[in-house]
DNA sequence: CATTATTTTTAGACAAGTTTAAATTTTTAT
DNA sequence: ATAAAAATTTAAACTTGTCTAAAAATAATG
């Protein structure tokens, strides 16, 4: 109703985005610190912009108690999740980047404004569900799927499953599951857990290998 | 050889660009009030901030005598105008925008930074010379083709030509061309020139019409 | 509970880019 | 050539987002 059509600069498109991401994992308020360092920044700066973000009631803010994201706020986030996501399947499925290389650049494109710009994208690349990296992608509407996080290091031994996800998305993890022929959609079947470090002996494309519990705390999977 | 790889902020590349454009356009050295004009800002924020190009070695300048880019400005700026006119052609050969929805969207992404993006999309849409408004696309390496635009104003009664480029691109002007059938490519051929107000009544599509000299002042066309 | 240790906020400062108002320089006109 | 007009630069101030250092609040430890 009162959509009072603000803009966002890209600093606080950025912050919003990490205190949805931050909310997710912790369920609690998230607190100045834990956002400093996903910003890559001071906590001083951090009480700074959250303030701003309070103002424009993005955030819910109580001094020492950390924040949380109102509707409005989550909204938006979502918004810039979409784009992020919806670029990176543009990279990848479009000009071949491989799913290492994507982020830093969907990091740029996920701010660039333009009321129709992101569902002419969803449509050109005929409305994916997913991102590379096996996220959701929300719906023009915000609605987005949430998947219970299953991840291959919960998995019993002698069960088989398939990666749907990764959590960590950095170019290392990325490149050593190339390396290994693990991608989304890879089958994988348990056959023994070390006790000593968790470490799990895995089957993979007809291969036997070990993967550290690093590794396997890491990979989003579903039972199969 | 001392290619330092300093990061140009967005104002400073949307600078760069203009000043090229009005270098252009003006052949003489670019004065703080014309650029002033063309940012949309004010003299005193021009002058400010040609003081830093300067110190950065992208521009030539001596107080009130204007500005000039120098080779590494308008390697820069030519770099700038690329992603420009490249992500203009995505926008319509892609996600079907109308050749007057691009300019504003096209002005984010061109800011976009990546070593290997603006290449990639290049091959992707299979290595276009011009953008939607007949512009011509600088390549890899910077060269850039200097058509001798040739206006529409210029050609004698009874002589026919064709549509190539548009030297405005605001909306209005390409809405007006939409309706008149007039598009890149379009055959024009010159029927009379009126005395009193320089207007033409030219024939395209079989039709003839009237059109007015500010009309045929912005169209690029070739004799045929 | 009292005392550290940690987290968070405040205060003051800085860089980038902008604005208005005043001072200079250049250009134009008489 | 002198005066008026226009263009340009400088000065001072504001905004956004950042930082360091110091103060205040909360949490952890004995
Ligand atoms: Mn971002
Ligand atoms: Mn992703
Ligand atoms: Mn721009
Ligand atoms: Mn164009």
């Amino acid at each position: 109703m009162l959509s009072m059509e603000f803009q966002l600069t890209q600093t606080e498109e950025n912050y919003l985005k990490s205190i949805y991401s931050l909310e997710i994992s912790n369920s609690k308020n998230v607190s100045t610190t834990m956002l400093a360092k996903k910003m890559k920044t001071k906590a001083s700066s951090v009480t700074d912009m959250i303030k701003k973000l309070a103002d424009k009631d993005l955030v819910d803010y109580e001094k020492y108690k950390g924040v949380s994201l109102t509707n409005l706020g989550k909204t938006n986030a979502v918004k810039i999740v979409r784009k992020h996501r919806l670029w990176e399947v543009f990279l990848v499925n479009k000009l071949d980047y491989n799913w290492d290389e994507v982020h830093e650049i969907a990091e740029q494109l996920e701010h660039i404004k333009s009321i129709s710009l992101i569902d002419r994208l969803d449509k050109y690349l005929e409305f994916p569900t997913h991102d590379p990296h096996g996220d959701p992608i929300p719906d023009k509407d915000g609605n987005i799927e949430h998947h219970k996080n299953v991840m291959l290091s919960s998995i019993q031994i002698g069960d088989s499953c398939v990666v749907i996800g990764v959590k960590d998305s950095s170019s290392s993890f990325l490149k050593f599951l190339d390396n290994s022929n693990i991608r989304l959609g890879s089958a994988i079947k348990i056959n023994s857990i070390e006790d000593f470090d968790n470490s799990m002996n895995i089957e993979s494309n007809n291969i036997s290998f070990s993967i550290s519990n690093q590794i396997s705390k890491n990979l989003f999977v579903k039972k199969s």
